[in-house]
DNA sequence: AGTGAGAATGCTCTAACTGAGCATATTAAA
DNA sequence: TTTAATATGCTCAGTTAGAGCATTCTCACT
């Protein structure tokens, strides 16, 4: 099942060749545009959710995209400080929480049907925002995140586009020839698409976005890859288009946010920044599982999250819930000022 | 011993005032500059270092720095590319394992004597490398990370620097006033200090490395404050010098390179980029002992790196080692292609 | 050659934690 | 009043982590 062939290293970048430089010349800095973008999350009815906007004057059929806006160094102190401010302004959000993900450069990945495809170097973000907080978006709306990965969708099990579409397609693409000019990988595509995808009983790692979006990008399985003029997109017709396209890079941040808030939750207590003041502990279960995967033992789960100090009762109980009233908690804030605070430790993805 | 004043949310970055802009205009990009950092890493006797330079044709005073060069997007069609291109150039070195760190855009923390401070974006990279690899660097030295972070450093238990001069300086600090300009920051200063460096009895987090120095910096008590002309740092005489002050904003980059390194040594197998191809289990452990910090259970080491696949016996033994011949291992490559590849899975910080 | 120090390696014991399931409590709806 | 649905409490076994004891080798020194 396992193939070693070409294992040297830890999977590097395809080596380039560089122009040789007198090192001691004073290194001049190229200038290049920043753009801030933001994947600002919010779990509405069990459902992830993520904020796209489309573009103010363009028509319904051009590509959604995060909000996103230019670093302006001379207006904002910092990237952070910039973000929040482009980001309340599209949105008409006050972002709670904020955290830095990924700073993409890839040429030729930045581009938007009409664009002369400036040199953009994107910084993504993750904001994650509780329901109760969202006022209505000025522009913009929630969708779900699974609108664009629905193969990370595990909810009812194993997403179907999975055995359906992707894994034939895959396979076929590991079986072609790599082209010369392509990098030499150390591992092979058939093992990148069995670690990625779970192909041939390997497990589903559900961290695993960017990862698993890049290898469909890669082999051309996504709208983007044809946008961008991919060779691999080219030689599929019909061409695939998994999941929805986004404009610019824009998948690739949400790849990472998914990644990075699915990681997270399960070491630092994130979740809260999703939750109401008041919630029970099944519906803070409900906003675990809507991340992570589904079927997380219930009376472990509370085990777990009220023996790692997390949360504390309100005295509240919550009725209607179609049997026993359930108690109210709050999210013990003064866990940050303790030992390193936990997240809810659940090992994930054990759906069959 | 824990105040809860003024907690409502995770800590949030310094809320600015931001200029209306009228949402409908096209966003038009500014444009920075883009510094790439590397913090190479490698550990030599025991002893985990880092390389640095001093910029060409600057006298032996002038503070060194982490390699570094311009993102130049013409030349090099990905970041890490162009990475990879001047740390090539200006060590020579050739990169194995390099990740992406984070990307720092605060404006005024990038200055040098001597610049007119122009906006620079720096983003900083992690490369681990392995001794035998290490040809002699042509330009720049290693030296122990610790020279630049002494507090980090808990191979001979809690090193003195912070009982004899940290703390006091931070209690000092925390009990001043908060300036009306600075921002309100949702956690006190001591409730901070307190969390970051372990004080009264709390738990010393190995990870946090960067939250050390960034609260150094606020309070003054690292050089680049002062060169930066922060006011907390003009208020100490004399004014306290924790650790080596390095160029640019490197410092802050090598904080974060140690803190990933740190906690991702613990679930990644990448110790072994760091290991010559063939080594001892003491020798593995003597390694991640000089990065997380030391006494680690000889015989549950073994169990656990043994008992995780991470490693198999090349039949050969190693003599002279003192005692009886050590056994040699070579690091199992092939659990990369394995499910999720673990660490070395050890609990931290157990030092007093 | 014999001996002891120093290191590597093997094994055991116990406490803590995890996964799983049974049992009971408390509602709303039929 | 009964029944279904959910919340909540508790037990039990398998696994793992932390600690320490015991044994096996080599080398340096008598």
């Amino acid at each position: 099942m396992i193939s070693d062939a070409n294992l040297k290293r830890l999977p590097r970048e395809n080596v380039e060749t560089y122009p040789v430089r007198t090192p001691s010349q004073r290194p001049e800095l190229a200038t290049v545009e920043i753009g801030l973008n933001a994947a600002i999350v919010a779990v509405i009815d069990n459902e992830p959710m993520v904020l796209v906007v489309r573009e103010t004057g363009n028509d319904a059929s051009s590509p959604e995209g995060l909000p996103f806006g230019p670093f302006a160094p001379r207006e904002h102190r910092t990237l952070e400080g910039g973000l929040r401010a482009w980001v309340g302004e599209q949105a008409g959000l006050d972002l709670g929480y904020v955290e830095q993900l990924y700073t993409f450069g890839d040429r030729g990945r930045h581009t938007d049907p009409g664009d002369a495809a400036p040199h953009v170097v994107s910084i993504g973000y993750l904001a994650l925002t509780e329901t109760s907080q969202i006022e209505d978006p000025q522009r913009g709306q929630w969708r779900s995140w699974y609108h664009y990965f629905p193969w990370e969708d595990w909810r009812k099990g194993r997403p179907e586009i999975l055995e359906a579409e992707i894994y034939p397609k895959l396979r076929e693409w590991a079986e072609r020839p790599v082209p010369k000019g392509a990098p030499q990988r150390p591992v092979s595509r058939e093992d990148r698409a069995r670690i990625c995808f779970g192909l041939d009983g390997t497990a589903w790692d559900e961290e695993k976005v960017l990862e698993r979006y890049e290898l469909l990008y890669e082999a051309g399985l996504v709208e983007e890859a044809r946008r961008d003029g991919r060779e691999a997109a080219l030689s599929w017709s019909p061409a695939p288009k998994f999941g929805a396209l986004m404009r610019y890079d824009h998948r690739r941040v949400l790849a990472t946010a998914i990644g990075r808030t699915r990681a997270k939750i399960k070491y630092r207590p994130v979740v809260f920044e999703l939750m109401p003041p008041d919630f029970t502990l099944f519906e803070l279960q409900r906003t675990v599982e809507a991340i992570l995967g589904p079927h997380l033992h219930k009376q472990n789960f509370r085990r777990l999250v009220e023996g790692a100090g997390l949360v504390e009762p309100t005295g509240d109980v919550k009725t209607r819930t179609g049997g026993r009233p359930a108690k109210l908690y709050r999210f013990r804030r003064e866990v940050l000022l303790e030992r390193p605070a936990p997240g809810v430790r659940v090992k994930p993805g054990r759906v069959v």
